[in-house]
DNA sequence: ATTACATTTCCTGATT
DNA sequence: CAATCAGGAAATGTAA
Protein backbone atom coordinates (compact mmCIF):
# COMPACT_ATOMS: atom_id res chain seq x y z
CA UNK A 1 0.00 0.00 0.00
CA UNK A 2 3.11 2.22 -0.06
CA UNK A 3 2.86 4.97 -2.52
CA UNK A 4 5.85 5.17 -5.07
CA UNK A 5 8.80 7.85 -5.17
CA UNK A 6 8.96 9.74 -7.44
CA UNK A 7 12.27 7.47 -8.81
CA UNK A 8 10.36 4.28 -8.94
CA UNK A 9 7.63 6.51 -11.01
CA UNK A 10 10.60 7.24 -13.57
CA UNK A 11 11.62 3.85 -13.17
CA UNK A 12 8.35 2.31 -14.69
CA UNK A 13 8.54 4.69 -17.53
CA UNK A 14 11.31 3.85 -18.24
CA UNK A 15 13.41 6.93 -17.53
CA UNK A 16 16.63 7.76 -15.16
CA UNK A 17 17.18 10.62 -12.47
CA UNK A 18 20.31 11.54 -11.58
CA UNK A 19 20.07 13.10 -8.39
CA UNK A 20 23.48 15.61 -7.21
CA UNK A 21 22.57 16.01 -2.98
CA UNK A 22 18.55 16.13 -2.83
CA UNK A 23 16.09 13.88 -1.44
CA UNK A 24 13.55 12.25 -3.21
CA UNK A 25 10.41 13.87 -3.27
CA UNK A 26 8.57 12.57 -0.74
CA UNK A 27 6.11 10.53 -1.70
CA UNK A 28 3.04 12.15 -0.38
CA UNK A 29 3.96 15.59 -2.76
CA UNK A 30 3.46 12.99 -5.73
CA UNK A 31 -0.14 12.78 -5.09
CA UNK A 32 -1.30 14.51 -8.45
CA UNK A 33 0.20 12.13 -10.44
CA UNK A 34 -2.33 9.01 -10.57
CA UNK A 35 -1.33 6.04 -9.36
CA UNK A 36 -2.70 2.41 -9.08
CA UNK A 37 -3.70 3.23 -5.54
CA UNK A 38 -5.30 6.05 -6.26
CA UNK A 39 -7.33 5.52 -9.24
CA UNK A 40 -8.74 1.82 -8.14
CA UNK A 41 -12.43 2.12 -8.82
CA UNK A 42 -13.15 4.25 -12.00
CA UNK A 43 -13.73 2.30 -15.46
CA UNK A 44 -11.16 2.29 -17.80
CA UNK A 45 -8.45 3.90 -15.36
CA UNK A 46 -6.12 1.78 -16.97
CA UNK A 47 -5.66 4.13 -19.29
CA UNK A 48 -4.65 6.89 -16.55
CA UNK A 49 -1.59 4.58 -15.21
CA UNK A 50 1.12 3.42 -16.66
CA UNK A 51 1.02 0.16 -18.64
CA UNK A 52 4.27 -1.61 -16.70
CA UNK A 53 1.41 -1.08 -13.71
CA UNK A 54 -1.38 -2.49 -15.24
CA UNK A 55 -2.68 -6.20 -13.49
CA UNK A 56 -3.88 -8.78 -15.84
CA UNK A 57 -7.27 -7.65 -15.37
CA UNK A 58 -6.40 -4.47 -16.21
CA UNK A 59 -4.64 -6.04 -19.35
CA UNK A 60 -7.67 -7.43 -20.30
CA UNK A 61 -9.99 -4.18 -19.89
CA UNK A 62 -7.77 -2.86 -22.04
CA UNK A 63 -8.01 -5.76 -24.61
CA UNK A 64 -12.19 -5.85 -24.66
CA UNK A 65 -11.99 -1.78 -25.37
CA UNK A 66 -10.22 -2.52 -28.23
CA UNK A 67 -11.67 -5.39 -29.70
CA UNK A 68 -15.33 -3.75 -29.18
CA UNK A 69 -13.90 -0.74 -30.90
CA UNK A 70 -12.56 -2.80 -33.76
CA UNK A 71 -15.27 -4.54 -33.96
CA UNK A 72 -13.24 -7.64 -34.10
CA UNK A 73 -14.39 -11.18 -33.76
CA UNK A 74 -13.03 -12.25 -29.91
CA UNK A 75 -14.24 -15.61 -30.23
CA UNK A 76 -11.20 -16.87 -32.52
CA UNK A 77 -8.94 -15.25 -29.46
CA UNK A 78 -6.80 -18.22 -27.61
CA UNK A 79 -7.20 -17.69 -24.15
CA UNK A 80 -3.48 -17.47 -23.53
CA UNK A 81 -3.25 -13.78 -23.16
CA UNK A 82 -5.83 -13.80 -19.73
CA UNK A 83 -3.06 -14.08 -17.61
CA UNK A 84 -0.57 -11.77 -19.13
CA UNK A 85 -0.15 -8.52 -16.67
CA UNK A 86 1.35 -5.18 -17.52
CA UNK A 87 5.12 -5.94 -17.20
CA UNK A 88 4.74 -8.88 -19.34
CA UNK A 89 2.67 -7.35 -21.96
CA UNK A 90 5.03 -4.26 -22.36
CA UNK A 91 8.22 -6.76 -22.67
CA UNK A 92 6.42 -8.11 -26.05
CA UNK A 93 7.32 -7.43 -29.46
CA UNK A 94 4.96 -6.50 -32.17
CA UNK A 95 6.25 -10.51 -33.53
CA UNK A 96 5.04 -11.78 -30.06
CA UNK A 97 2.25 -9.59 -29.60
CA UNK A 98 0.84 -11.08 -33.03
CA UNK A 99 1.62 -14.27 -32.37
CA UNK A 100 -0.93 -13.85 -29.26
CA UNK A 101 -3.68 -11.91 -30.75
CA UNK A 102 -3.39 -12.39 -34.35
CA UNK A 103 -2.27 -11.04 -37.17
CA UNK A 104 -5.39 -8.34 -37.28
CA UNK A 105 -5.83 -7.21 -33.00
CA UNK A 106 -1.65 -7.45 -32.58
CA UNK A 107 -0.37 -4.71 -34.34
CA UNK A 108 -3.24 -2.59 -33.57
CA UNK A 109 -2.68 -3.72 -30.00
CA UNK A 110 1.08 -2.99 -30.01
CA UNK A 111 0.85 0.45 -31.78
CA UNK A 112 -1.81 1.22 -29.00
CA UNK A 113 -0.13 -0.05 -26.35
CA UNK A 114 3.20 2.13 -27.52
CA UNK A 115 0.76 5.04 -27.30
CA UNK A 116 -0.41 4.44 -24.16
CA UNK A 117 3.66 4.11 -22.88
CA UNK A 118 4.15 7.56 -24.34
CA UNK A 119 1.47 9.45 -23.19
CA UNK A 120 2.50 8.39 -19.61
CA UNK A 121 5.81 9.82 -20.15
CA UNK A 122 4.55 12.94 -21.10
CA UNK A 123 2.08 12.97 -17.96
CA UNK A 124 5.18 12.55 -16.02
CA UNK A 125 7.26 15.43 -17.84
CA UNK A 126 4.29 17.93 -17.04
CA UNK A 127 3.78 16.63 -13.87
CA UNK A 128 7.83 17.14 -12.82
CA UNK A 129 7.24 20.70 -14.90
CA UNK A 130 4.56 21.93 -12.78
CA UNK A 131 5.55 20.42 -9.61
CA UNK A 132 8.76 20.42 -8.89
CA UNK A 133 10.16 23.68 -8.24
CA UNK A 134 7.39 23.81 -5.91
CA UNK A 135 8.28 20.82 -3.81
CA UNK A 136 10.92 21.35 -2.98
CA UNK A 137 10.61 23.87 -0.29
CA UNK A 138 10.95 26.65 -2.91
CA UNK A 139 14.15 25.87 -4.05
CA UNK A 140 14.67 26.04 -7.50
CA UNK A 141 16.11 23.55 -9.86
CA UNK A 142 17.87 23.16 -13.42
CA UNK A 143 17.63 19.99 -15.16
CA UNK A 144 20.11 19.28 -17.16
CA UNK A 145 21.00 17.44 -20.06
CA UNK A 146 23.57 14.85 -18.43
CA UNK A 147 25.80 13.99 -15.38
CA UNK A 148 29.02 14.60 -17.37
CA UNK A 149 28.54 17.64 -19.40
CA UNK A 150 30.25 20.05 -16.08
CA UNK A 151 29.34 23.26 -16.90
CA UNK A 152 27.39 22.56 -20.18
CA UNK A 153 25.35 25.88 -19.03
CA UNK A 154 27.84 27.86 -20.34
CA UNK A 155 28.34 26.10 -23.89
CA UNK A 156 26.70 27.90 -26.58
CA UNK A 157 26.90 25.33 -28.78
CA UNK A 158 24.75 22.77 -26.51
CA UNK A 159 22.98 25.95 -24.77
CA UNK A 160 21.41 27.88 -27.63
CA UNK A 161 19.11 29.64 -25.44
CA UNK A 162 20.03 31.89 -22.21
CA UNK A 163 20.63 29.97 -19.43
CA UNK A 164 17.66 31.26 -17.58
CA UNK A 165 16.00 28.53 -19.89
CA UNK A 166 18.51 25.55 -18.62
CA UNK A 167 15.42 24.36 -16.81
CA UNK A 168 12.99 23.68 -19.47
CA UNK A 169 16.04 23.10 -22.29
CA UNK A 170 16.61 20.24 -20.25
CA UNK A 171 13.73 18.29 -19.97
CA UNK A 172 14.12 18.16 -23.96
CA UNK A 173 16.85 15.69 -23.11
CA UNK A 174 14.50 13.88 -21.72
CA UNK A 175 13.61 11.77 -24.96
CA UNK A 176 17.54 10.68 -24.35
CA UNK A 177 15.96 8.80 -21.36
CA UNK A 178 18.47 10.43 -18.86
CA UNK A 179 17.43 13.67 -16.60
CA UNK A 180 19.86 15.29 -13.68
CA UNK A 181 17.98 17.58 -11.22
CA UNK A 182 20.11 19.74 -9.19
CA UNK A 183 20.22 23.35 -6.90
CA UNK A 184 20.16 26.33 -9.20
CA UNK A 185 20.06 29.76 -8.14
CA UNK A 186 17.79 31.39 -10.89
CA UNK A 187 14.24 31.75 -10.98
CA UNK A 188 12.94 30.08 -13.72
CA UNK A 189 10.75 32.06 -16.25
CA UNK A 190 7.33 30.97 -16.68
CA UNK A 191 6.01 29.33 -19.98
CA UNK A 192 8.05 28.08 -22.99
CA UNK A 193 11.22 29.32 -24.17
CA UNK A 194 11.40 31.10 -27.29
CA UNK A 195 12.54 30.12 -30.46
CA UNK A 196 16.39 31.11 -30.84
CA UNK A 197 18.33 33.13 -33.56
CA UNK A 198 17.92 30.51 -36.42
CA UNK A 199 21.18 31.02 -38.62
CA UNK A 200 24.34 30.66 -37.95
CA UNK A 201 24.33 29.81 -34.09
CA UNK A 202 23.88 25.85 -34.00
CA UNK A 203 21.20 24.35 -31.95
CA UNK A 204 20.36 21.26 -30.25
CA UNK A 205 16.93 21.92 -32.43
CA UNK A 206 18.24 22.66 -35.67
CA UNK A 207 21.04 20.24 -35.70
CA UNK A 208 20.46 16.60 -37.03
CA UNK A 209 23.25 15.11 -35.71
CA UNK A 210 22.88 16.45 -31.99
CA UNK A 211 18.98 16.08 -32.26
CA UNK A 212 19.64 12.36 -32.81
CA UNK A 213 16.31 11.34 -32.77
CA UNK A 214 14.28 14.72 -34.20
CA UNK A 215 10.81 14.26 -33.96
CA UNK A 216 9.53 12.38 -37.11
CA UNK A 217 8.29 15.35 -39.27
CA UNK A 218 4.42 16.19 -38.67
CA UNK A 219 4.30 18.47 -40.18
CA UNK A 220 1.89 19.86 -43.66
CA UNK A 221 4.77 20.81 -45.97
CA UNK A 222 6.57 17.53 -45.42
CA UNK A 223 3.37 15.07 -45.76
CA UNK A 224 2.88 16.87 -48.82
CA UNK A 225 6.58 16.24 -49.95
CA UNK A 226 6.48 12.59 -48.86
CA UNK A 227 3.23 12.00 -51.11
CA UNK A 228 5.42 13.39 -53.98
CA UNK A 229 8.97 11.48 -53.37
CA UNK A 230 7.07 8.48 -52.86
CA UNK A 231 5.39 7.38 -56.70
CA UNK A 232 4.07 4.27 -55.65
CA UNK A 233 1.91 5.01 -52.87
CA UNK A 234 0.77 8.49 -54.85
CA UNK A 235 -1.94 7.15 -56.30
CA UNK A 236 -2.68 10.07 -58.63
CA UNK A 237 -3.10 12.19 -55.89
CA UNK A 238 -0.17 14.61 -56.45
CA UNK A 239 2.37 15.14 -59.53
CA UNK A 240 5.44 17.33 -60.39
CA UNK A 241 4.94 20.51 -62.64
CA UNK A 242 8.67 20.88 -62.50
CA UNK A 243 11.04 18.00 -60.83
CA UNK A 244 14.24 20.02 -60.23
CA UNK A 245 12.21 23.61 -59.41
CA UNK A 246 10.08 21.75 -56.71
CA UNK A 247 6.68 23.01 -58.69
CA UNK A 248 4.14 20.50 -57.71
CA UNK A 249 0.33 20.14 -58.03
CA UNK A 250 -2.49 18.61 -56.28
CA UNK A 251 -4.67 16.42 -58.85
CA UNK A 252 -6.95 15.15 -56.11
CA UNK A 253 -7.15 18.31 -53.68
CA UNK A 254 -9.88 16.78 -51.65
CA UNK A 255 -8.36 13.56 -51.13
CA UNK A 256 -5.30 14.61 -50.13
CA UNK A 257 -6.96 16.69 -47.66
CA UNK A 258 -9.19 13.92 -46.63
CA UNK A 259 -5.46 12.06 -45.95
CA UNK A 260 -4.06 14.66 -43.96
CA UNK A 261 -7.43 14.48 -42.20
CA UNK A 262 -6.70 10.90 -41.42
CA UNK A 263 -3.00 11.87 -40.36
CA UNK A 264 -4.41 14.09 -37.53
CA UNK A 265 -7.33 12.33 -36.77
CA UNK A 266 -9.62 14.88 -38.04
CA UNK A 267 -12.26 13.63 -40.02
CA UNK A 268 -13.32 17.44 -41.26
CA UNK A 269 -10.42 18.17 -43.52
CA UNK A 270 -10.66 20.02 -46.66
CA UNK A 271 -8.63 21.36 -49.20
CA UNK A 272 -10.39 24.58 -48.58
CA UNK A 273 -8.45 24.53 -45.25
CA UNK A 274 -5.67 22.16 -45.69
CA UNK A 275 -4.70 25.36 -48.52
CA UNK A 276 -5.07 27.82 -45.98
CA UNK A 277 -2.13 26.50 -44.19
CA UNK A 278 -0.47 25.76 -46.88
CA UNK A 279 -0.66 29.60 -47.17
CA UNK A 280 0.69 30.22 -44.18
CA UNK A 281 4.25 28.66 -45.53
CA UNK A 282 4.47 31.85 -47.87
CA UNK A 283 5.69 34.10 -44.94
CA UNK A 284 7.38 31.64 -43.37
CA UNK A 285 9.71 30.21 -47.25
CA UNK A 286 8.38 26.85 -46.92
CA UNK A 287 6.37 27.30 -50.10
CA UNK A 288 6.78 29.64 -52.83
CA UNK A 289 4.36 32.05 -54.21
CA UNK A 290 3.29 30.10 -57.82
CA UNK A 291 0.33 32.49 -59.39
CA UNK A 292 -2.21 32.25 -61.67
CA UNK A 293 -1.91 27.99 -61.55
CA UNK A 294 -4.51 26.80 -59.64
CA UNK A 295 -3.58 23.87 -57.16
CA UNK A 296 0.38 24.80 -57.83
CA UNK A 297 2.82 25.13 -55.35
CA UNK A 298 6.00 25.63 -55.26
CA UNK A 299 8.89 24.35 -52.08
CA UNK A 300 10.71 27.15 -50.93
CA UNK A 301 14.26 27.39 -49.39
CA UNK A 302 13.58 26.51 -45.72
CA UNK A 303 11.71 23.30 -47.55
CA UNK A 304 14.10 20.16 -47.52
CA UNK A 305 14.28 16.79 -48.68
CA UNK A 306 12.74 17.03 -51.61
CA UNK A 307 15.44 17.80 -53.89
CA UNK A 308 16.64 14.37 -55.70
CA UNK A 309 20.22 15.01 -54.31
CA UNK A 310 18.96 14.99 -51.17
CA UNK A 311 16.61 11.75 -51.28
CA UNK A 312 19.69 10.32 -52.48
CA UNK A 313 22.07 10.74 -50.13
CA UNK A 314 19.47 10.30 -46.94
CA UNK A 315 19.75 13.87 -45.81
CA UNK A 316 17.15 14.31 -43.36
CA UNK A 317 14.75 17.19 -43.28
CA UNK A 318 14.93 19.91 -41.02
CA UNK A 319 11.94 20.36 -39.47
CA UNK A 320 10.61 23.79 -38.98
C1' DA B 1 1.05 26.66 -15.27
C1' DT B 2 2.13 29.18 -19.03
C1' DT B 3 3.67 29.97 -23.49
C1' DA B 4 5.03 29.04 -28.46
C1' DC B 5 3.95 26.99 -32.52
C1' DA B 6 1.46 24.93 -36.26
C1' DT B 7 -2.27 24.47 -37.84
C1' DT B 8 -7.69 24.53 -37.98
C1' DT B 9 -11.84 26.95 -38.50
C1' DC B 10 -14.43 30.60 -40.32
C1' DC B 11 -15.06 34.30 -43.12
C1' DT B 12 -15.24 38.17 -46.65
C1' DG B 13 -13.90 39.26 -51.01
C1' DA B 14 -11.48 38.57 -55.42
C1' DT B 15 -10.22 35.43 -59.47
C1' DT B 16 -10.35 31.82 -62.66
C1' DC C 1 -21.88 28.82 -61.07
C1' DA C 2 -18.20 26.03 -58.70
C1' DA C 3 -13.63 25.78 -57.31
C1' DT C 4 -9.68 28.37 -55.88
C1' DC C 5 -6.91 31.90 -54.02
C1' DA C 6 -5.93 35.55 -50.33
C1' DG C 7 -5.37 36.65 -45.91
C1' DG C 8 -7.26 38.45 -41.31
C1' DA C 9 -8.86 36.90 -36.92
C1' DA C 10 -9.68 33.75 -33.49
C1' DA C 11 -9.76 29.05 -31.70
C1' DT C 12 -7.45 24.63 -30.81
C1' DG C 13 -4.28 20.98 -29.66
C1' DT C 14 0.12 19.70 -28.33
C1' DA C 15 4.63 20.11 -26.82
C1' DA C 16 8.21 22.40 -24.17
Amino acid sequence: MSSPCLSSILTNANLTMYQTGLPDIPPQQLHALPTIHTLENRSHWYKQISPHQWTAEHVLEWISDHVERTKFDASTLSLDFCSIDGPNLCRMNQEEMTAVFGPQLGPHLYQSLEEYKTKYVQRIKTFLFSNVYDVCSGGTFNFMSSPESGSSESDPEFYPVSSEYSGTLGLAFWSYGTVEVRHGKRIRPRGRPPKVNRGHSSSIYDNPKKNKHAPRGTHLWEFIRDILIHPEKNQGLMKWEDRREGVFKFLKSEAVAQMWGQKKKNTSMTYEKLSRAMRYYYKREILERVDGRRLVYKFGKNSSGWKTEEIGSGIGGVSL
